[in-house]
DNA sequence: TTCTCTATTGACATTATGCATATAGTCTGC
DNA sequence: GCAGACTATATGCATAATGTCAATAGAGAA
């Protein structure tokens, strides 16, 4: 399986990490396969463990041991910290002035796309 | 000024530079300042040049000094190749995939912002 | 001549990413 | 019981990307 394969999407990592976790603790493993439904599956575990490690150096989740039975080896199960849900919101005006980016990107190629079509196909001076 | 702290927009760049050269050639200086339109001032001026060298490695752009007068030292103009306008278009394709998560994102977000208001203002069991 | 603006580049440290791999518990089927 | 798949977390290492700072230098104005 060919995984994380350049840098798609890793800037919503942590976002959608935290997001996920908005919704209620959860573990390592679990995080990684729901970030599907986010399109982010696809990213290498060490990524995703990394990153964790890193959130909760900042303060932004923390984590335990589960004491609940796992299908496997023991899990640490994080969860938001009130910095992190400060930071989710954060996140939010972010994400908003990125999508804006984004559609003026998209609507200036578009434009010009349409613009230099028209000068193709017509070379005369029609009206 | 501050400039260029954190990833901030970092990742549109690149797209960014390649759209403004589509519009037709510039220079880095240009460039740097036209980047404002796409609210992408900001950038510290190395990271700007550090992009153009790196497009031109990799044959996406061409550059060559200006023959015409500066204000200023000589300018690298730089203008597109065809491997450019193929890689604008996958840029767009790529745009499209991250606003369609940034949206997802969003909504997931404020769904569950206003679910959980919800139970805040109506604790007891209201219809 | 000094100051500001124009213009490009390089050095250096830090951080992020990609990929491989180690470790190990559980569960299913044989 | 043991092989193999799945669950679960973590580390090491090489390379790529970023951030910060500063060097160099021409042009134009005061």
């Amino acid at each position: 399986m060919r995984r994380g394969r350049h840098g798609r999407g890793r800037e919503l990592l942590q976002p959608t990490l935290l997001l996920i976790m908005l919704q209620g603790p959860a573990h390592g493993y679990e995080l990684m396969e729901r970030l599907k439904e986010f399109s982010l599956g696809d990213i290498d575990p060490s990524l995703i463990y990394r990153a964790l490690h890193h959130l909760e150096a900042e303060g932004i989740v923390t984590s335990a041991w589960d004491e609940k039975d796992s299908q496997g080896p023991p899990r640490r199960v994080y969860h938001l910290t009130q910095d992190g849900r400060e930071m989710l919101a954060q996140h939010l005006e972010e994400m908003k002035k990125i999508r804006q980016r984004i559609d003026d990107w998209i609507q200036a190629y578009e434009h010009h796309m349409q613009a230099s079509e028209e000068l193709t196909n017509k070379p005369k001076n029609e009206e």
